[in-house]
DNA sequence: ATTCATAAGGCAACCGGTTGCCCGGGAGAA
DNA sequence: TTCTCCCGGGCAACCGGTTGCCTTATGAAT
């Protein structure tokens, strides 16, 4: 490992000279610049991050909290958050929760140990958290943003989607479609937070819930997605329009049907959630409802580095992006 | 900020027994831990990981750098290895090069500074990172593993996927299955190490490589499997059978195959590569290669974690994973 | 009563940079 | 010629922990 010192030595000069060479800062005569910068490359210099942090400098770095990275949905997000951080210097921290409050504490007061410079929050427990506000009140003092949901604190900045009125969407086209029995299949985690905005939705378009139609269960992603349509479709009558809590669930679902040569969108409507990217490509091109995932990461990126920067917004950037509506073949 | 030295203050002791008493060394006194760690709870102390790590601590941080993130492959990958790492008490660095080798020089250097423990590496340039190997010597000496592709060098661990007997098993079973006009179709990304794969096999199989049935082109992912399956339903006669990259550029052919009404497997087989999650939810459940992707990943990890621990193993893990062929509808 | 080991904790150097402050010398202005 | 000012660079404190070594007190063993 060779240091700063190191070079100083060999160059006859005091460390903060290299140092002040190194960083452009200070005034230095041309020739010694010369001389260190080739001492330093011959020495192979490699600057220590932990040395410069402690001694002030940022990080530049942020942390990254989100469920999981193997899912078309949250793989995206972070993609597009990666991107424009890397844009901008920045390294990024991730952190898989698997949807689970402790990992989510856990990685919050990792990443602030770590000191990086900011974090991006994307927290499933949101209630949970807000209980132990206070007791994380030290772990809240860098820049953070929540995404997709927000915990509702005014003092913090959030990138909200708005679950509500996309799936308000979903259920109203099929609903101008004239679906008559609209079914909803979900899974526990997902249905947390969606199987209240559908039974909203329902009720804002005069449809009545009708609990047979909702088939929820552990099973996740497409094999969830594959059981619960294979549920519904024991039920008689038949529903004639089925909301899949998101796009892969809708995949499952599609296979399900197929199996048992069930027509879309002949005889079953099928909308979806996510937009991810394969959606487009399903046997059946999925009907979705479309969440401006990539401008959330890039409006979470902004923001964070503006708090960064000017270290007084904090609290001062609140979004709530609007979905719309992707209207492909499974229900047209 | 409170530190080491303001709880001492308090607790009216020497800011090395407060060290001594949050990391368990040393021996005192139950009742001044006991007062130590109600001081450090009152103050809300948060360890300084910069500090503790110039002071010689592991960061208990890897970096993996990788191609992209937002792809179910690689997804996959760095899922499998975040959660690993998670077990172990690490965290993980994670850089997104798009397939671009300035970045891979980029991330390398980059996690290097930032002191990580190790780094596990998803090379897609291997060939001009052999070029400059000794331009990064020195950045090469802490704990390095390579997966998927190796540059071949034998002084550092490597956890491969053996590609070409992936796809000698796809090629040879649509032979047995009696394809006499085995088509495949590419990207540019994805041939430059497939496509002599699939020329090998071809000929290992007695198969003549007809280039007119080998599509290769810009466009990834579902898309440019949709274009390139589009350009191959051109020809006539048409294609037997069809070999795509990898099981999204499947998707997208299957896509296309549907919209002429060509059936698969009756009249065109088709093969994928990677065994993605949805392979088996296509429309038509997808015969693939599959790689062991969470093998690697986990053996990844551990390779690298016995090297940092016992450091002196570099070198010693070189694996070489055989994928395996999962024969499902679209090439029974 | 003397010796000795051990427990409890203090001291200070060190990790590798950064930066405010200071100083000597040469050039230009008065 | 003397006063300033700026350029080039040195000095040393500081960031927040860690740890080897040393000291003191206490209890046990001889």
């Amino acid at each position: 490992m060779t240091t700063l010192k190191d070079i100083a030595e060999k160059a006859g000069v005091n460390k903060s000279t290299v140092s002040r060479v190194l960083n452009g800062t200070g005034s230095i005569s041309a020739s010694r610049q010369a001389q260190i910068m080739r001492i330093a490359k011959e020495l192979g210099y490699i600057p220590n991050e932990s040395a410069k942090v402690l001694a002030g400098k940022k990080a530049k770095t942020i942390g990254i909290i989100l469920p999981e990275i193997d899912c078309n949905y949250y793989a995206r997000v972070v993609a597009a958050i990666e991107t424009k951080l890397k844009e901008n210097g920045y390294s990024v921290l991730i952190g898989q929760t698997g949807f689970d409050f402790s990992n989510e504490i856990h990685y919050l007061k990792l990443f602030v140990q770590k000191k990086v410079d900011g974090i991006i929050l994307n927290l499933f427990n949101t209630k949970e958290f807000l209980d132990i506000k206070e007791e994380l009140a030290g772990y809240l003092k860098q820049p953070t943003v929540f995404i997709e949901h927000s915990p509702g604190l005014f003092d913090f900045d959030s990138i909200e989607i708005d679950n509500e009125y996309g799936i308000s969407l979903a259920i109203s086209h099929l609903v101008r479609s004239g679906a008559k029995r609209i079914a909803y299949i979900t899974e526990y985690l997902s249905a947390k937070v969606r199987l209240p905005a559908f039974k909203d939705a329902m009720e804002k378009e005069g449809m009545v819930v009708d609990e047979r139609y909702i088939k929820n269960g552990a099973e996740r992603l497409e094999f969830g997605g594959y059981l619960r349509m294979k549920e519904l479709l024991m039920q008689k009558p038949l529903p004639d329009a089925v909301f899949a809590s998101y796009d892969t669930m809708a995949q499952g679902a599609q296979r399900a049907m197929a199996e048992y040569g069930i027509k879309v969108p002949e005889d079953i409507l099928l909308i979806g959630f996510d937009n991810i990217r394969e959606s487009e490509y399903f046997s059946i091109p999925l009907t979705t409802v479309s969440p401006p995932v990539i401008q959330m990461g890039f409006a979470a990126v902004g923001c964070l580095l503006n708090t960064i920067n000017n270290n007084d917004l904090a609290g001062k950037c609140k979004m709530v992006l609007k979905p719309e509506l992707i209207i492909r073949r499974s229900a047209p």
